[in-house]
DNA sequence: CTCCTGGCTTCAGAAGAGTGAAGTTACCCA
DNA sequence: TGGGTAACTTCACTCTTCTGAAGCCAGGAG
């Protein structure tokens, strides 16, 4: 149950995670259904503003704050094209952060599949062998990595978040109870 | 831009994600900070109530509701033990479905280290061989697939919504600008 | 018997997110 | 000159969420 921690990490009665860790920073940006179903829709293809409205399924307004958060973020661009005989237009397109969310979001649809009710008519293959898609967790070297084979260390001496200095009197470093793991 | 859809897919003005797609009701359950940081911290190894409100940030209130929206979704299991000599305690254990999560918790934070601000003291390898552990996206085979060599194809004749049949006059099919994959 | 702790619940209030409807602007076409 | 459409914005409102503070209950420990 979890995973290992090694040194510095090993006592959570010492340090936490809040203020450096970068799934808070990435949940503040996609962590909520219109944003996270507008990244959805762009996997798909969609780019223009209307069609994320519909499709997405939210009033306009939602759908352009999410939209300027997600720009604002780098996840999208707006590209502004102009077609010969057209009028002006614009679409919003990935990026190279954006792509980089497909782990995440494939995530959640394979998770949704298996452990929520729907039975999704749509399946992901891979172009070239036709083999099914998904995420895995793996390590550099290729294997498949579960929760338990994963160690967690510090590269600092210390995650300890930063604190007044310890100088003067201590005010009373709270006793953990039976916090040894 | 976008992955392939092929057959009954191609063209987005016949079908929509709404209603059945997965990613919708993953993101209902720990589409939001408070759900999504309580299962990071029980991927630390984070069990009890308190350690929850105080190493997420959030108000016992708030804790208590996510615990329980978890509990009922089935990722956390509410376990009451007791140690020789000690009182009742209860913790929150991950579960299976729970821990069938780690793409995505894992995957936000490799997202959020690359492309936000943040520079975790802390990282990730693998027990056996020391190697850094990421999530990747693969085929079945094991090919790296990216987004452009995604195939999604339909099980079903076709994904359409119950829409009112169009019998009467059709209302123009807006002309795609360039939306052909 | 009272204290303390773990694990909550309750409450009133503040803050934020989302909504529908309507309005705005830019641009092309007839 | 007028119409249509894309891409929004604005408004007034509702609904939900989160918060801080306090209270509650059970079960050892002193």
């Amino acid at each position: 149950m979890g995973m290992t921690l090694t040194g510095a990490l090993e006592d959570r009665s010492t340090w936490s995670a809040t203020g450096w860790c970068p799934v808070e920073k990435a949940v503040e940006i996609i962590g909520s259904r219109p944003a996270m179903l507008i990244m959805r829709e762009a996997f798909y293809g969609t780019t223009r503003f209307d069609d994320f409205v519909e499709r997405v399924g939210v009033a306009p307004a939602t759908a352009a704050s999410h939209l300027r958060t997600l720009v604002a973020a780098g996840l999208l661009e707006r590209h502004v094209y102009q077609e010969p005989g057209a009028r002006r237009r614009e679409e919003y397109r990935l990026t190279d952060a954006g792509t980089d969310l497909l782990p995440v979001v494939l995530g959640l649809f394979q998770w949704g599949r298996k452990h929520t009710s729907t039975n999704p008519p749509i399946s992901f293959t891979h172009t070239g062998c036709d083999e099914p898609v998904g995420v895995a967790v793996q390590c550099d070297a290729g294997h498949r990595v579960g929760l338990a084979e994963i160690t967690a260390t510090t590269v600092l001496p210390s995650v300890r978040e930063p604190v007044p200095p310890p100088e003067h009197s201590a005010p009373a470093p709270r006793p953990r109870p039976a916090s040894a793991g």
